[in-house]
DNA sequence: TTTGACTCTAACGTAACGTTAGACTTTATA
DNA sequence: TATAAAGTCTAACGTTACGTTAGAGTCAAA
């Protein structure tokens, strides 16, 4: 199948077709004499969980690192992608119930405060932040000067450290699973996170990079190392 | 309000109030001394405006084209996002339906096409092929070839070239006037539109730059005298 | 008064394409 | 078979919407 085709079933444009090949994220399998590149239904495949990460916000560097990872399987992508694409639909949501209460205080009917008007902007939130008021309830988190919640903060930090510290090491050695102990140990005492749980949250470190962003703080590579300890952590239990 | 709170309180970064006031988009309303900004709950009902547009995939400048026309009314827009974001809905749960066939189908419970794997995705569609879907129906459509198709669009295409020959001209002229109830009459063949709906269509032809963009093929400025005379017309019946 | 937080302007950089141009290839028709 | 139109290529500049960095000025609390 040559671009236009492509195009013309997929939506995308020629152009980007060829600007992901440029950049390495979805390479033809087949190019002919001329030069025309042509698609496979693997390409094409791969095209959709290409898609489905670009709408959901990723980056087409960081798609590229996760379709190109030996630890990639297609159906765990399309699962993890359907979990987010549930998340951006109930941000929808409250973005219609925003607006739907904001019609209504145009018309006189009730008052909005300015904060009100914002619910559904959850742009630049801290996915711990929106992890934390879950887990500790909103007042906690907003009481920021709190003994319990500098406890939790302090004990985090110092296992980020630990872990970037040894991060060198492979995801089953003895300290790297030590440390991820007290880390399931730690996020227990926030909240309950059954094995499961606990391996899913591993997969999101590495494949929502806002998570990605604030574990990488801490040392390059340690939401991957992380992912991967937690992976040995639940499969040894 | 100072940039800080404002960027806490919305979720938008300091640096994008700026590029907002930079470009004239969300000018506050005050400005100290110093040189800091002053937002007022006015700037943030407008800031509101602006990034429901935002996510609905409007330009920035097209946002801004929009705020200061001098037809434009708050409750009109948020009543215009809203049926949009419904929409945006409708995509997301269609994307939501597709993975789930698609998971089905790498666990190997179906089969399914290229084609099928791609709906949702509905980046480069034309929204007169939707539009024209909805109104004629699918088969219609894929037989592009029938005569009652392409005596419709050899109509449309008259009035556009009719349109945009006069757009110059008052949108409450009697030429205008006599298109657009040509135009009117046109739309009536393929489907039901009630004099309500037709002004939401002008309206859409503004707001929407896929509207936009395929109407000002025709000539520069023509959605919006469309727009213009369809009111017109509606407001005389 | 000092210090740290806040705010400013300026400017370069980035990501993800869109657009334009010229050259080569393919396809359908006369 | 020739031709014209459609298709495809690479290259490169442009666009949009910020993010990041830097240095300087301002404000508030101790």
């Amino acid at each position: 199948m040559k671009v236009k085709e492509v195009s013309e079933l997929t939506g995308v444009s020629i152009r980007t077709l060829h600007h992901y090949d440029d950049i390495g994220l979805l390479v033809p399998d087949q190019v002919t004499e001329a030069g025309y590149r042509l698609y496979s239904d693997e390409n094409l495949a791969d095209l959709q969980q290409v898609l489905f990460f670009r709408e959901l916000g990723f980056s087409l560097k960081h798609i590229k690192e996760l379709l190109s990872s030996p630890t990639f399987k297609r159906l765990e992508a399309l699962e993890l992608q359907r979990d987010m694409l549930v998340q951006k639909k109930s941000q929808l949501e409250r973005m219609l119930a925003t607006i739907d209460r904001t019609i209504q205080s145009e018309k006189g009917e009730n008052i909005m405060t300015n904060e009100e008007k914002f619910k559904g902007f959850d742009f630049a939130k801290n996915p711990y932040e929106e992890e934390a008021k879950a887990r500790w309830g909103k007042k906690a988190v907003e009481q920021t000067n709190s003994q319990f919640t500098k406890e939790i903060q302090e004990d985090m930090n110092r296992i980020y450290y630990k872990l970037a510290d040894i991060r060198h090491l492979e995801a089953d050695s003895i300290e790297a699973q030590e440390a991820i102990e007290e880390w399931f140990l730690l996020l227990n005492r926030i909240g309950s996170y059954s094995l499961d749980a606990f391996k899913g949250l591993g997969e999101m470190y590495v494949a929502d990079e806002r998570f990605t962003k604030n574990i990488d703080q801490f040392g390059e590579g340690l939401a991957r190392f992380m992912r991967d300890a937690m992976n040995v952590y639940v499969d040894q239990q």
